[in-house]
Formats: C-alpha cells, sequence, structure tokens
DNA sequence: CAGTATCCTTGGAGATACTG
DNA sequence: CAGTATCTCCAAGGATACTG
C-alpha cells in the first residue's frame, strides 16, 4: 500500500525514527520522561533511573530523540551545567503508546512466563 | 511503584520480551504477521516481505517470538516443508500497538523530517 | 553536572554452504 | 522449502578518564 515512508522498506526513513523510539535505551527514556507527566528531567536523573543505560547511551540517546523531534532540550547556563529534558508533543504521543504496550506486557507477565516454560519443556522432552 | 516486572529495572523479564517485540525484527515480523488479518505466513513470505531481514536474524527472531508465546508456529510434515506462522491472541494484541505506532510515524512523517532538518541546520550553524 | 573522548570488547548480524 | 552450521566482521555498547 503505502510505499514512501513504509517501515517495511529498508532504507525508509521510518523505519530509522522507530527504532530510535521503540529501541532498547529510547523507549525506555521516553517512558521515564512520560512518567514525570509532562515535566522535565535532568540526565543524571535519567541515568539514575533508566537501569543499565551508561553516559554514552544515554547521551547517544537523547541526542538522536532531539532531533528526530521526540524530546526538547533546554540548556541552562548557570555552574553547574542545567540541562533539562522533556517530551515534545509528537514524543508525548509516542512514549504514551509505548508506555502502554510495556504496561500491557507487565500486566501479562505471567502468560509470557508461562508461555517461556512451555516452550522450553517441550523441547526438553525433543531431546 | 512496580518492582517486580518493572521495565525500568534491568535484568527484568518484562524488559527482554519487550525487546523482542519491539525490536527491529520482532516488531515488522509481528507487524507483517497482523497485515495478513490474522491468517498465516510462511518462512519465505516473511523473508521476502520484511526488507533486509536475513535468514539467519528471521529464524532467531521467530523463535523469540513464539518462545515467549507471540507466534505460533505449524509445522506441516509434507515434502518440501511447510512451516506457518501465526499470531497467537497474546501477538495479536502485542502487533496491533505497534502497528499503530507505526502507522503514526508514517503519517507524521513530515514532521519527524523537517525536525530533523532543523536539528541539523542548528547544529550547522554554530560551527 | 553534563557531557566528550578514548579505548576496548562483545555479540549482533551478514554471507555462504549444507541438510532433512 | 525451511531451516541449521560455520565463519567472519563491523559496529553497538561499556568502562574509564577527562573538561567547560
Amino acid at each position: 500500500m503505502v510505499v514512501r515512508g513504509d517501515v517495511y522498506d529498508r532504507n525508509c526513513p521510518t523505519r530509522v525514527i522507530a527504532n530510535h523510539a521503540t529501541g532498547q535505551w529510547g523507549s525506555l527514556v521516553l517512558g521515564k520522561l512520560l512518567d514525570d507527566g509532562g515535566g522535565t528531567k535532568r540526565f543524571s536523573e535519567l541515568r539514575r533511573e533508566v537501569s543499565g543505560i551508561s553516559e554514552k547511551m544515554l547521551a547517544q540517546t537523547l541526542q538522536a530523540l532531539e532531533r528526530d523531534g521526540l524530546v526538547h532540550r533546554e540548556v541552562h547556563p548557570v555552574i553547574p551545567p542545567r540541562v533539562d529534558y522533556s517530551l515534545t508533543a509528537l514524543g508525548t504521543h509516542a512514549a504514551k503508546q509505548i508506555s502502554e504496550l510495556f504496561g500491557w506486557i507487565e500486566e501479562n507477565l505471567p502468560s509470557f512466563m508461562a508461555a517461556q516454560d512451555e516452550y522450553d519443556a517441550r523441547r526438553a522432552e525433543k531431546v
């Protein structure tokens, strides 16, 4: 159907943006910014709250999200430096969708774990 | 708030499943299976339709999705081999959410491209 | 504090060839 | 056809140290 921007077509910008928004770090950063209820978060807050992310990946992730127009970056010219990150309108919409999906996965975690157990059991008996 | 299953906590099963479902290949495979309107798709169909995926990654992706209970795998004992993939109830729900998000990105592609252009322009003039 | 810069390692991912 | 096995390589990503 759609040809321009079709996410199933490689080398399509849609796919790149989708990967930023749904990637392992991008999705979590968007989620955390949404949790704040449209407020702002600082670099170090995100670093702490998104468990496992390194400084490098956080910086890189935020840059990609900012470039895509999902995140707004506000620099305060003070010492020590202070930079606030927040969601744009686009980012808020994306974050809501992702957050919903993640919430649904959490809610259904028992079903997922059961599926995994069953899969593993089936594989075990075939050996 | 939530501790067990919290996606923001590393080493949490939720995050692993989320990554399978929203990862660059997983998301596209789920999307393609949904496009088929609850029908089935064969390995080679998916290979063709998800532009850029290799056999290895498709096999690996399908296995992860099957293990998580998102995809059902039906083997027909015929020659030549025939294997049908379809969405489970869980998979259908996940696929719908992802598909919606991707559709929204496609629709708003102009906004994203504009944001990127603006970002690049701002960076260029600062040099 | 909010990043860069650097180095280094792991494994994600492709290509190819083979099998039931 | 639907995979698996193997080899290979590049880039994603982590750790550390440094700077405005």
